[in-house]
DNA sequence: TCTTAATATTCCTCTACAGGAATATTCCTG
DNA sequence: CAGGAATATTCCTGTAGAGGAATATTAAGA
């Protein structure tokens, strides 16, 4: 899905990632993310920018402040298509040898019409 | 986790996520991955030369034939990491509400101390 | 209305990294 | 051991995007 595709991206972005996890703690206004993660107001903004344009995150004005929280719809996609995953963990998925008899058997037919041929 | 930041990065790159979910449904060879996601050979060993790294891929040599399959440990990883924005997903996470309260009354109390220093 | 606090935006620069093309490596087969 | 198949590696180039610094915007309070 292309939207999982964007969250990944959103998140792989070290200081993203850290706003998302302070926020995963409760919303906050720009100027604690700033204080907290150490951060230069203008990239943090930025930041918050992205996130928002990904749909992570959700503004909402309070005077000049502008607090920040966490939208989990992004999340729980990302939870979904890990689900997919889950499914094969314990399967085929570690049964490598499959691969490797079908590997031989279809190597085996190879040689056999190669003889054929002959 | 500085992990998960990994895995998450290196998930980010359009091409390797279709890898990773190329591989989803079982082992293959550098061939087969190239047909079938029409790349060119050169950036495919490249990009599982990436995700092996990272530890979401594992070879094995089968003649001049490499089989990559999925390592879901990685995977598990970020799963993990989701874990723990599941269980504030229905909780205080959308409850910005008490968050705006908290500012209203702070801002009360503000306004009573200014007014109580005239 | 002027000032100040909080935040956003713009412009610039620098670097990581993905793709292209060519070449190297590895391993089987005759 | 020469040749060819499968894959890896190297070198080059172009570009997206992150940070720095300065400036713009917005809203409140005196």
């Amino acid at each position: 899905m292309k939207s999982t595709l964007r969250t990944l991206s959103v998140l792989a972005e070290p200081n993203r990632l850290h706003i998302v996890e302070l926020l995963r703690d409760g919303p906050r206004p720009v100027g604690e993310i700033v204080n907290i993660l150490r951060l230069r107001q203008p990239q943090v903004s930025k930041h918050l920018h992205v996130l928002s344009k990904a749909g992570l995150v959700e503004m909402h004005p309070v005077a000049q402040q502008r607090i920040y929280k966490l939208r989990p719809e992004p999340l729980k996609e990302l939870n979904i298509w890990l689900e997919s995953y889950r499914s094969t963990w314990n399967k085929r998925l570690d049964r490598l040898d499959d691969y490797l008899i079908k590997l031989q058997e279809d190597e085996m037919k190879q040689r056999g019409k190669k003889y054929e041929r002959k």
